[in-house]
DNA sequence: TACCAGGTAAAAA
DNA sequence: TTTTTACATGGT
């Protein structure tokens, strides 16, 4: 299946940034792989973009999905909706920025097809590094998810709901942690909390909904929005990378407060958690900031 | 070895 | 109301 995205949009750049932010997503040169769901069988989803053709991506499955679910999912995790020259129009009045985002034309972020995986990520990154939380996930996903193929499909939270606290703690989780994550599990599991509805939700009524869970801080909920719902405007403005990388780029070169990122990003609303996202690629990718 | 790493809730002041 | 503390693993 062929699909066509909303240019400008450059696959490849994507998901070499994708990957360059951790190991979750390593292995094949310049396409995306992931294990879904689709109707309740596990299913490996392959992209891959079609040379010559900016903007298009092949879409393949096994075993072979419904295609309008199958676009659904892979729209959903490449983020379709969301166009760029807007926000490029923006970024031009920041001569810093302007020059980033030269660098990295038609990048955009993608996100999980589940948002209870996101949320279980958050719990995770909460304090500790992100190679100490990869570590934990990895347990996690071995000991309880499912296998298919060379990926791993995430939990269900049925299944964790289920786990014992001395199970989770076996895994590295701390006991507030491992009690977030089942307490969290089991709401979704009884329909108590559900996160489609997220979707469908201003980014406040999203961010209080979130901040309505036990473990669930402004950090991991804007961490949430911006990077499981990708939100454009949202950013966790005390998250450690976003003080330095906000610093590095757009201020004196060292690390800022919450309030100087806020300061710093307030001129670019409504595109305040792109401008981070563009920022941590550019980092990632060792793209030297400009002078002033 | 010690300390920091993309925080949070509960206890103490 | 604001400040302090315990907490899990991985890298340096």
């Amino acid at each position: 299946m062929l699909l066509s995205l909303d240019r400008p949009y450059d696959f490849g750049l994507s998901m070499r940034v994708i990957r360059s932010f951790g190991p979750d997503r390593a292995g094949q040169a310049d396409r995306l792989r992931f294990a879904a769901r689709i109707h309740g069988v596990p299913t490996l989803v392959e992209v891959s973009p079609v040379p010559g053709k900016a903007g298009a991506v092949r879409v393949s499955s096994s075993p072979r999905a419904n295609p309008s679910q199958l676009r659904r999912a892979v729209e959903w995790v490449l983020v379709a909706e969301l166009p760029l020259r807007p926000f490029y129009r923006l970024a031009r009045k920041d001569p810093r920025l302007s020059a980033i985002v030269r660098r990295l034309h038609g990048l955009k972020p993608s996100r999980p097809l589940s948002l209870f995986e996101m949320a279980v990520t958050a719990i995770t990154e909460q304090q500790i590094s992100l190679a100490a939380a990869h570590g934990v996930r990895t347990c996690l996903v071995e000991r309880f998810g499912t296998r298919v193929q060379d990926q791993w499909l995430f939990p269900e939270p049925e299944v964790l709901a289920k786990a014992t606290t001395s199970q989770l703690l076996a895994y590295g989780l701390s006991h507030m942690k491992a009690e977030y994550i089942r307490k969290l599990a089991a709401k979704v599991t009884d329909g108590t909390f559900d996160f489609e509805a997220l979707k469908t939700m201003s980014d406040e009524q999203a961010r209080e909904t979130i901040m309505g869970l036990k473990g669930f801080g402004r950090w991991s909920a804007d961490y949430i929005l911006v990077r499981g719902l990708a939100r454009p405007d949202s950013v966790p403005e005390d998250d450690l990378g976003i003080r330095s990388v906000i610093g590095e780029y757009l201020g004196q070169g060292k690390r800022l407060s919450a309030l100087g990122v806020a300061r710093k990003l307030e001129p670019l609303r409504p595109y305040r958690g792109l401008v981070a996202f563009y920022l941590l690629a550019a980092h990632r990718l060792n793209i030297a900031r400009q002078g002033i």
